[in-house]
DNA sequence: CTCATGTAGGTGACGTGTCACCTATATGAC
DNA sequence: GTCATATAGGTGACACGTCACCTACATGAG
């Protein structure tokens, strides 16, 4: 547990500017669609990932798959949406154990007033300073240590 | 509001990754220094703020300041670590409407358990996988992105 | 001194995320 | 069929973070 090679100056300032980005990054956007159309970043995910399903609906389990949460943290989440009329639950008739999210008219109605704030905010912060070799290379960089992440635990 | 140029497709997977990266990257700290010494992340953050400070003690609004931290944050979190006698709060004799915050010998003990651990682990999920120039290069982009961020909003 | 205004910090309500744990159904061995 | 076990999903308690708002003290103008 002892001698550990502490990080260098340079190791130091990056990992700050980085945790500093992400939170600053991810407050912005979620203040973003919360002004556009009333949805936090989480409802924001579950409604890309419920567009892009068939049908508007999705199985629980490859919803939480889809957006790499707990299972449990997907009830949570969709009952609360549930609550706001932006999502329906309905039962799977092929699992009794099932269950289906489907996306609302007013759900629909939510993204699609979201989404364009949101692409233009995400282009504007990010990939407008970036150059396309920079976006190649973090793009690798980033498969490359969410690996060592995933294997280390799960 | 409408014609907004999407994603392609390099940009919206690296995008994805690295939304992923930082979750996946937090919650392993997170449940590494609760595991190791009961801390969580914020803990571990405003633990380290302290003991980088003169006799252990700072003003609140300097620690919002160093964390980037909302006040009513640093307000919410340090009477949570009171609590678990993490921290104390003492009145400011210079300014009655101040407050100083110091690190208690409890506090002490347990950053000392957790860095240990959160280091190693930064290191071998992120540094040992990076080269010096990509560090350098990434701390230059982290930096970039972020005075965007800090210019568009606050 | 007195009053207007600014600043330090705290509070309550509420949405979010995790953990531990629960129920109900599915499934394969026998 | 029956039982053990695995799986789908949900629940309650609690920590965390934000927002709106509040109180108390500081400070400069007059």
């Amino acid at each position: 547990m002892n001698d550990v090679p502490w990080l260098s100056d340079d190791e130091q300032r990056m990992w700050r500017q980085w945790m500093g980005l992400n939170a600053e990054l991810l407050a912005t956007l979620n203040r973003e669609t919360q002004a556009d159309a009333g949805l936090s970043n989480a409802d924001y995910q579950v409604l890309v990932v419920l567009t892009d399903s068939a049908e508007g609906r999705i199985r629980v389990s490859e919803l939480a798959a889809a957006l790499q949460w707990e299972r449990s943290r997907v009830s949570h989440h969709v009952a609360r949406m549930e609550k706001r009329d932006l999502v329906s639950r309905r039962g799977c008739p092929d699992d009794g154990r099932g269950a289906f999210v489907r996306i609302t008219e007013t759900g629909r109605a939510a993204i699609e007033r979201a989404a364009p704030g949101h692409v233009r905010t995400v282009r504007r912060l990010v990939f407008d300073a970036l150059s396309a070799d920079e976006v190649a290379q973090l793009g690798e960089i980033f498969h490359r240590l969410r690996s060592r992440v995933g294997r280390s635990t799960g």
